[in-house]
DNA sequence: GTTGATTTGAGACAAGTGACTTACTAAGTC
DNA sequence: GACTTAGTAAGTCACTTGTCTCAAATCAAC
């Protein structure tokens, strides 16, 4: 019955029985937790094992492919740290000032990553992910590509009016490296009981956003447009 | 003779005859390469075979476990690298900018991509391996911990007194993020022949400078320590 | 040219992996 | 109560991978 797996993997939200869900959620948490610690090459079989499970294919049942398990992880982060980014844009005023919009697009993670506790695993994940070139792609369009990342974005930009387009793309990617890196570094650190340089998520979101309003600000030496 | 293979592979260079080193070259060309573009993933097998090696075994013959080869591809750009950046620290005086000291840090690498043309895979292999949760501390210690970095660290470190070090570790840590992918994501472009911010490896040298200035130069809001 | 060590070709082997199949269980539907 | 459906267990199959073995080939030194 492949056919009936495929179909199932690729509708939303298939099973309405309660009974598969818990499972299913916890191969994701699972997933996610393997990821993060040993990498994206870690297999099928192992996942399924470390979450209990006897079936050899059972998170080839409940997904579909590798692709489909990690669009499972991040959706399943991907509404709360939207609804909190959505609660902060209506705090934000019209004002020239840059640095709340940028707090607008840390401190959502920060907030989300710090209610996990220290079984967070997340930001090491987007760490992975976003940085295997095969894989990459997923998640800039399902992470960055959001309704409130548009907004935050934007405003950014309306407060940068002289910087030149390229310069303004360049120094998005900047910023995206800085930020995911910089969170998963803190997370690891935490987990290992490692010194942080700050001592919450709130202040570390503080210290990424003093960072990129200097990134940001930064005179371009040369205009890369004629 | 697994003995022998073991010392081999320890010792630093074994293949006194120039008719193995051949291959052992060709061998670590391929696996950056795949590294690159597929990957940390990629097995013994398909680089050996990509290699043009009908030995099964001749990736785990010539170098021991995966971690000496990653050493191996690191230790191959290393000396060009380091030759640029001292001959650049020659040239630097005593005075207080510190835009000189941060292209130190980044010119002798964008020169050394650029001089590989555009069959360069070292950016994107560098991203890879510093963002495995496994093999990060590998490069770690034989790229960073270079004599020509130590003494740049020390010059940046000079220029900002007013720096607590907690923030300066911060920084530091996210300047390596933001030179590595940037430096990684240009190559991709450059392989994918996709526009690029800037027209040529000296002037995204200057980009990357142009915001490593602002990173550096940013004031902390808040002072971690007491 | 012969000798001895190194390098390569060719293949065997066990372990691991993804995809698939079958059987059993539990839940909901008529 | 019979019937359908989703989920799990258990196991099979073809394939890949890392390791090992052994013979052929290459090369340096004598």
């Amino acid at each position: 019955m492949g056919a009936t797996i495929s179909s199932k993997a690729t509708s939303a939200q298939p099973s309405r029985s309660a009974a598969g869900e818990e499972t299913r959620e916890r191969i994701v948490e699972t997933a996610e937790r393997l990821f993060a610690e040993q990498g994206l090459s870690v297999s099928n079989r192992q996942i399924g094992e470390a979450a209990g499970q006897s079936n050899n294919s059972v998170v080839g049942y409940h997904f579909g492919a590798k692709a489909d398990l990690i669009a499972a992880i991040v959706g399943r982060h991907t509404p709360d740290i939207e609804a909190r980014r959505a609660a902060m844009i209506e705090t934000l005023s019209d004002g020239p000032r840059l640095r709340p919009w940028l707090l607008a697009l840390v401190k959502p993670v920060t907030d989300h990553l710090s209610s996990l506790g220290r079984k967070s695993f997340y930001a090491r994940f987007l760490a992975q992910v976003t940085t295997d070139p095969t894989l990459r792609q997923l998640v800039v369009d399902r992470w960055l590509a959001t309704e409130t990342m548009r907004v935050v974005t934007e405003g950014v930009t309306e407060r940068l009016p002289s910087l030149a387009p390229e310069v303004f793309a360049e120094r998005s990617d900047m910023m995206r490296y800085l930020i995911v890196h910089a969170l998963a570094e803190r997370e690891s650190s935490l987990h290992a009981r490692r010194p942080t340089a700050r001592a919450s998520w709130d202040e570390a979101a503080d210290g990424i956003v003093d960072a990129l309003l200097g990134l940001w600000r930064a005179p371009s030496s040369t205009r890369p447009e004629g």
